[in-house]
DNA sequence: GGAGTTTTGAGCTACGTACCTCATTTTTAG
DNA sequence: CTAAAAATGAGGTACGTAGCTCAAAACTCC
């Protein structure tokens, strides 16, 4: 009735406790037939090991890293706040953390970060950087140590990474654009900003978004996308100039971060209310905006879920048992005036 | 620099290992004095209780009960698929589950089943049952046993429950109108189905759906709701008549379960293709119907996390730990085609 | 001041697992 | 067959906490 302990295998087994300790643990100096035999015993009683107990045996800590862009956006200040969160809670019981920090813009020092991660001082990692082929290197190296390693947000999909915890952006592109597309009353334009085209999730909200607008809106136009370059008072006046020589606009979709010089020349163009407007991620200025029916959707991730994924699928991973996949995935958040959490 | 211990506490507090534990499991026959002495010293130190230290050392068992509508609606389904899921998953250990059914519409039977739950069998119940006075005392009754209760789904906002898992169903009435609002694109009325308005949360649904409706979109007009009574064939019929003598219909929102007589009635009107329809839920059907164009958007909470939220709180009331308020919120989702997950 | 009562301390076992040592048994090679 | 090597067993300690017993110390009260 109650649940099988290693003794109870041992007796199943025919073996002593020391030798299920050696199968379990795999320790040498086992002979191929007692390790089947204990395997078996397993099967037959359906054991698993009680992990606490086990951890509180060998005093474990499950030493963990997470290589963040540095910089002051608000979506990284919001991660920043949801790790504190989640670091006095249960989740976070024998785990310490550490926040590295790394220019976003230089995958030369994002590499000597990683590389300076060692498997003596930590058991896994989170990343939340772009792929290249050094990152993707340097990701082999800390596998090759025995680290787990785990995609945050930007997956690293050629990369030896063994998790992705983040959205699938193409689909987060299409929901913005179906959106979009439903929420227009009149034919026109669209504006599209974001910090640089050239980091993938862009890229791939881009596609859906145009993919949705393209088959069922025949109507609306997309136009070029504009990019920061994270410059904000750039932005600033590129988006101000095509508002006031686009009379058809009738839309803004803002792709990355920078939703704050998007709205501020929205406004100085008198034209906020005429728009539609969607953007990505729930911070205080999005939360505010769609509060003041400024901004019609946002589209977002929760953060502390993806904090807390991370964290228990980094320590499933170190623990070598399988990930709780249908808790892990996160969902394209839909956030309205109406739903807002 | 490691976490303190009860040892730590004992040497800090100038006490005995047996006193701090007197102190800390509210032991009797410890002077006033010692108990602050011991308490500052937790304060000092920062020390909290290894739970799962504390499990092993007590072979503690979480015993927990759900009170569940009986019936075969697909959202039930869905529930009792999620607990089977995490019913083999990391949260559940320690945990032992027993689900009990009941006809939701016989606040008797209701009673008799909560009557029959006695702290010698169970540590904490979560229901999903109409408020009644009759259930308020039940739970009054639990409470006093020292049963934790929580309430899923539906709130019991004027009984003795410790927690409500699931949404504000105001606000999700109200994510329905606007997202209704706006997907339609000319005047005309919207059809409005549920099992029974007696139903708290069809009540509040309908509410929030009425005052954005009201509020933001005067070209629309919303009928009388449809009530099936549990009776799919009825629904269908009724549906069937109110769609073919209304030719300005424009919408539908069905604001229970019962999505399947709905869409079986507009799609024998032929005008299914030119209606906005809006769901709860998301279960096999709407799943299907979302896909297919049929459903244009449904308003959701997510099963999984429903279930793993009540087992958390529940051992955390029964553990008389803090909720982790953030991690347990519900989402008022909103899925459509291209966000499905 | 003595008897009774209350409070405190010391020490033990247990939970399920890890990890260690040392003795004993079994197997293998020559 | 024997010596060496490999495999196994018996039993211990530890992790942080719960919960117990019994003795000792500290308080009351009259």
């Amino acid at each position: 009735m109650n649940k099988p302990t290693v003794h109870d295998i041992a007796k199943e087994a025919g073996v002593s406790l020391a030798t299920v300790d050696r199968v379990l643990n795999a320790r040498p100096g086992v002979r191929e037939r007692t390790v089947a035999k204990v395997h078996a015993a397993v099967e037959n009683l359906g054991y698993v090991r009680d992990t606490h107990a086990a951890n509180l045996a060998r005093k474990r800590t499950y030493r963990l890293a997470f290589v963040l862009p540095e910089g002051p956006s608000q979506f990284s200040e919001s991660l920043k706040q949801a790790f504190k969160e989640v670091f006095g809670s249960q989740i976070a019981d024998r785990v310490t953390f550490k926040m590295l920090l790394v220019p976003i813009n230089d995958p030369h020092a994002i590499v000597r970060t990683l590389k300076g991660i060692q498997a003596s001082h930590f058991d896994g990692v989170a990343l939340m950087v772009p792929e290249t082929p050094q990152v993707r290197d340097a990701i082999a190296h800390l596998k090759e140590e025995g680290v787990a390693v785990t995609a945050l947000l930007s997956d690293l999909p050629n990369s030896q990474r063994d998790y992705f915890i983040g959205i699938d952006n193409v689909a987060a592109g299409r929901t913005a654009g179906m959106l979009m597309g439903r929420f227009v009353k009149k034919p026109g334009a669209i504006l599209v900003t974001t910090t640089s085209i050239r980091s993938r999730d862009s890229l791939e909200r881009r596609l859906g978004f145009d993919a949705v607008i393209g088959a069922d809106f025949p109507d609306i136009t997309v136009l070029p996308t504009l990019e920061s370059y994270d410059d904000p008072r750039r932005m600033e006046e590129a988006v101000l100039e095509v508002v006031l020589s686009r009379p058809k606009l009738v839309g803004a979709y803002s792709m990355g971060s920078g939703n704050t010089p998007l709205l501020r020349a929205l406004r100085r163009s008198g034209k906020l209310d005429d728009l539609v407007v969607i953007a990505h991620e729930l911070t205080p200025a999005t939360r505010l905006a769609l509060q003041h029916g400024e901004v019609d959707a946002v589209i977002s991730q929760n953060v502390g879920h993806l904090v807390r994924s991370s964290v228990r699928v980094l320590r499933s991973l170190c623990d070598q048992v399988p990930v709780f996949d249908a808790q892990e995935q996160v969902r394209i958040e839909i956030v309205t005036r109406e739903n807002l959490p």
